[in-house]
DNA sequence: GAGTGGTCTAGACCACAGA
DNA sequence: CTGTGGTCTAGACCACTCT
């Protein structure tokens, strides 16, 4: 079969069949929760040994893209609350390090030609249709976070028109849309509160606010997602991490 | 000799070897950019096989701890101008996204009594002594940062005596006192300008400034600096990327 | 018990650096 | 040329899950 070997393509055998199991998840071929054929059936697909699998697997485990199952076998990633809540979600209450839980208002829903901004950060046409969504999130019940989410209308079409807006919306891109974001950049700045979102966060006009502006991605690169958070960091703070 | 079998310690092998090796680094027995043996040089000495030496070397070189050079040898990894910059210096300028070179203005320098909440963030006793140096960063001739640095006395003395104080900390750390800086952990918030940071910064007093309060650690997880950066970002943002 | 991933070993060959 | 890490293979045994 020499499925590999027969388009010695480039570089190491590992490299081109965590290539190759990453063009299956891109084509949709495997999906998120899927379970994948066994490290040694692969290996026989490709007609590589198991541990030249085991070693695309590795990698592939590394990058949060598969996890392994001892004895069940190893699966296609999936958005999970809570690994959305530790991966995406950096807000912190400022005492305890425990994520709140924590709820969504929506303040506006809409589908309108993008902007030019938009355009050029989602890198899609001048004359493409985004989503639109404004809402504000609570933490302990305290408004904490204004965000604005922009989302090219022809990944999601009927987004808000059947269902709900749920609070965690990669969930929703994954499993209603089969979009999955796997990667995102976000830009911090400090911010003065403006008129309209001092009345949303109960704060006054002026007060310093985090502007979280994060741009998601796809497994492909494609960007999905364009979205501005605005926080209260009066009781929270924004978590990273440096290794 | 069995130096790993004999004392079976816990869990899979390369896990011990793993920690054989980081503790040799801890101990100073091997040092910042020195080269290690050979791994079947290892697998000798601890007695397992190549590979598993291999695939603990592999760990390390993700956890950035080792640098390896394929024809010239495994290396433990040494901070650099330039590796420092990607990893403890997440602030790039707004347009382009190169980190712009920067330079450095002291405002204060004394060694004190540390004070309670100094003693709780770096676990010292509420007598030791700390340096406390502040200073203002400055990206293209234009100050944007306002740094306030505490270390522990007892880590660097000597330091500010005989020798100037350099832009980078964490290399002169390494260098000059053994102290390797692995981790670091960020809180950050938005804060208003205070009339005296206004005053170094060049902005009005109550402008957004955003905190970015930073723990940073050694390899064995002992607290060895504290750092509060208030930047200016109006022409700078704080990149986070998640994978 | 059958099938899976987790670990460990041993040996082969390649690519690169340096004497 | 020698020694190093980089890749690939093959086979063994263990630990876990499910039926």
């Amino acid at each position: 079969m020499h499925s590999v070997r027969a388009t010695p393509g480039e570089g190491p055998l590992f490299a081109q069949v965590q290539a190759l199991i990453i063009q299956r998840m891109v084509d949709g071929i495997w999906t998120p929760g899927e379970r994948l054929p066994s490290e040694f059936a692969l290996a026989e697909e490709f007609n590589v040994s198991q541990g030249t699998v085991r070693k695309a697997f590795d990698a592939l485990v590394h990058e949060n893209l598969l996890i392994r199952h001892q004895g069940r076998g190893t699966f296609i990633a999936a958005h999970s609350a809570k690994r959305e809540l530790y991966r995406f979600f950096h807000l912190v209450s400022k005492d305890g390090v425990t994520p709140p839980p924590q709820t969504s208002r929506l303040i506006s829903f809409e589908r309108r030609k993008c902007s030019a901004e938009e355009s050029r950060r989602l890198k899609i046409s001048k004359s493409a249709h985004v989503v639109n969504i404004q809402r504000v999130r609570s933490m302990n019940k305290a408004p904490v976070i204004i965000e604005n989410i922009v989302v090219p209308d022809a990944l999601i079409t009927g987004l808000g028109e059947d269902n709900e807006i749920p609070n965690e919306l990669y969930q929703l891109y994954e499993q209603s849309y089969g979009v999955t974001i796997h990667k995102a950049i976000e830009h911090l700045h400090a911010r003065a509160t403006t008129r309209s979102e001092a009345c949303h966060l109960s704060l006054i006009e002026g007060a310093p606010l985090l502007e979280i502006d994060r741009l998601a991605f796809t497994l492909d690169g494609t960007p999905v997602e364009w979205r501005v958070s605005r926080c209260d960091t009066s009781a929270h703070s924004y978590l990273s991490e440096l290794f």
